[in-house]
Parts: C-alpha cells; sequence; structure tokens
DNA sequence: TGATTAGTTGAAACCTAGTATCATTTAAAA
DNA sequence: TTTTAAATGATACTAGGTTTCAACTAATCA
C-alpha cells in the first residue's frame, strides 16, 4: 500500500538546530524560515539566490546541520546539484517529476518488507536503501 | 527471486562506440580497454589517473558515449562522483560497499513486480525507477 | 546591566568535477 | 595518396561546494 506523505506539518527546523545545541542567529531563522515556506523541494543555490543576505557558506552549513540531524531529506540528482525536501517521516522515498522536478515523498509497505526479505539473498549486511521512482506528475501531464 | 550479476561477460565497449558510428581512435581503444580490464566500479577521475596519455576531455567524453549508448551504468553518489560500471543485463539495481565503494548488480523479480503494481497508485506516469541497496560487503565484514 | 567569550558569520580564496573552445591531428573514404 | 570530417587535448571556463579567518554576536555571567 502507497502512502503519499503532503503539505505543510509543524516541523520547525529552528528547533532542530536549537536542540543540537546551536544558536538561534538571524541567519538561520532567515534560511528555516525560507525553507518552511518553500513548499516544494529545493537546492542549495536556489536558497542562496532567495536569501541573498545570508552568505553561501551559512546556507550550505546550515542544510548540513539539518540534513545530519535527519530534519532534510538530500537526494541525489544524476546531473545535478542534490535537491532537499523536509523530512516529514522516518524513512520512506522519492517520487521526482523528469520534466519539472518536483519531489514528492512516499512509503510503501510492500517495498519495505521485500527489503527485510532480501537480507537473506544478498551477500553482505544491508545497512539501507533508497529508491526513486521517475515519473511525469499529473500537472506535467495536464500540460 | 535475487539473481546475483557478475564477472566477465563478453561486452566489448569499443564495438558499441563503433556501432553508434564513432570511429575507431587510439584514445578509444585505450579508454574502453581500461574499463574492461577494471573489474570494479570506478569513477571518471580513476579512469583519468589511469590513463594519463588521454586528455581528460576525452575520457569524460567517450564515458558520456557508453552512458547513452546504454554500455555504462552511471549511478550517483550523494557526495562525490558519480561510479560507473558495466552494464551487463537491461535493467538492473545495486549494491554499494558505504565502506569500501564496491558496487554488485543485481535482478530482483519480486521489486520489478511491485513497481509495476505502483502505476495504479502514484499519482501521474512512472517513466522509471531507481534503487540502491547500501551494505557492507563481505570482504569488508571479513576484515 | 555591561563585560566576557565561545560560537557564528561571510567575503574571499580555494577545490573538485566536469564542459566548452579551438588549433592541431588523424581515421577513413575517395 | 589526397581529402576532409571527425576526434583530440591543452587550456580556459563553469558549477557546486568547502575552507579560512578576521570581524561580529548570542548567550552566559559578574
Ligand atoms: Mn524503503
Ligand atoms: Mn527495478
Ligand atoms: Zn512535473
Ligand atoms: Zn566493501
Amino acid at each position: 500500500m502507497v502512502v503519499e506523505i503532503d503539505g505543510m506539518q509543524e516541523s520547525n527546523l529552528l528547533t532542530t538546530l536549537e536542540d543540537i545545541g546551536l544558536r538561534k542567529t538571524s541567519a538561520r531563522v532567515a534560511v528555516t524560515a525560507q525553507i518552511e515556506n518553500t513548499s516544494d523541494s529545493f537546492t542549495a543555490e536556489q536558497l542562496c539566490r532567495d536569501l541573498p543576505y545570508v552568505g553561501r557558506a551559512t546556507v550550505y552549513r546550515t542544510i548540513r546541520h539539518l540534513v545530519d540531524a535527519g530534519a532534510l531529506c538530500k537526494l541525489p540528482i544524476l546531473d545535478g546539484a542534490p535537491m532537499y525536501s523536509i523530512a516529514r517521516v522516518e524513512h520512506h522515498h522519492h517520487t521526482i517529476c523528469t520534466k519539472c522536478g518536483s519531489v514528492g515523498e512516499f512509503r510503501h509497505t510492500t517495498v519495505e518488507r521485500v527489503m527485510r526479505s532480501l537480507e537473506k539473498e544478498i551477500d553482505g549486511r544491508i545497512t539501507g536503501h533508497r529508491m526513486e521512482i521517475f515519473i511525469i506528475c499529473s500537472k506535467c501531464l495536464a500540460e
């Protein structure tokens, strides 16, 4: 069963940073607010353009903190900069529209069950997995 | 059922290039031979280091031709350069050892079946998918 | 409250991975 | 052979990101 995960839940990235023991600074307020107001996924460079008064280094550092803390997903894009999106649930996978780049999150119980069954069959110890489904999203199909 | 795919089958990357209509040049002979003699996966920079007499531009161009032709897999590594490996079967997935970086290829019938079943459930039209399983390989576990 | 201090910032320099340019060379057809 | 379009590779450039470090500031403390 596919469970699509969407929209604006409480996330407060700033609190995540404070919980790690980092200071509440104006740069961090600006970066986290911008991310939370961007309902879609984004790249680091987009964030830099949206926040011209925050230094590049700080934008990148803040993103890294949030990824390390598990509050942001970093997903590799084969040609180009990785995309980031707020991680609303612990473990999930992504749909990526190859036309417009929009990213969706979902969980799939059968996939997870299959993964667990693989542990007996794969040579070595499984420590994790990643899955992306490439789509043309309904919005792009409608055009 | 997991089908692990391994070892040295006939692949002749050079022939792939000629089949696309590209000329047989000494640079292309060198690059394809080096790839075929590297039984493991590799990065573009590794290949450049192994072939100091072939220009960087040519190494990158040759890799791109081979990827476009489907003879090489390009797989994204979250921090760093993508890895390449010879594509021995049409569609497959990868295991990546997070310790030594070695890449394995496998097919999994159940995963593919699940993918097809997802088409009804995901919003949009599915055009493809990607899956990587992160492992500590048996070689690294043995150390 | 103001003094202290360790954490934070951001301009600039740097780095890695990869692409574009273009004069020279070469494969392959004629 | 001669011809010529394709290929090469040195060099310059770009994108994405990190390091450095002097200046700044948030949080703690007297
Ligand atoms: Mn999963
Ligand atoms: Mn598959
Ligand atoms: Zn789309
Ligand atoms: Zn390993």
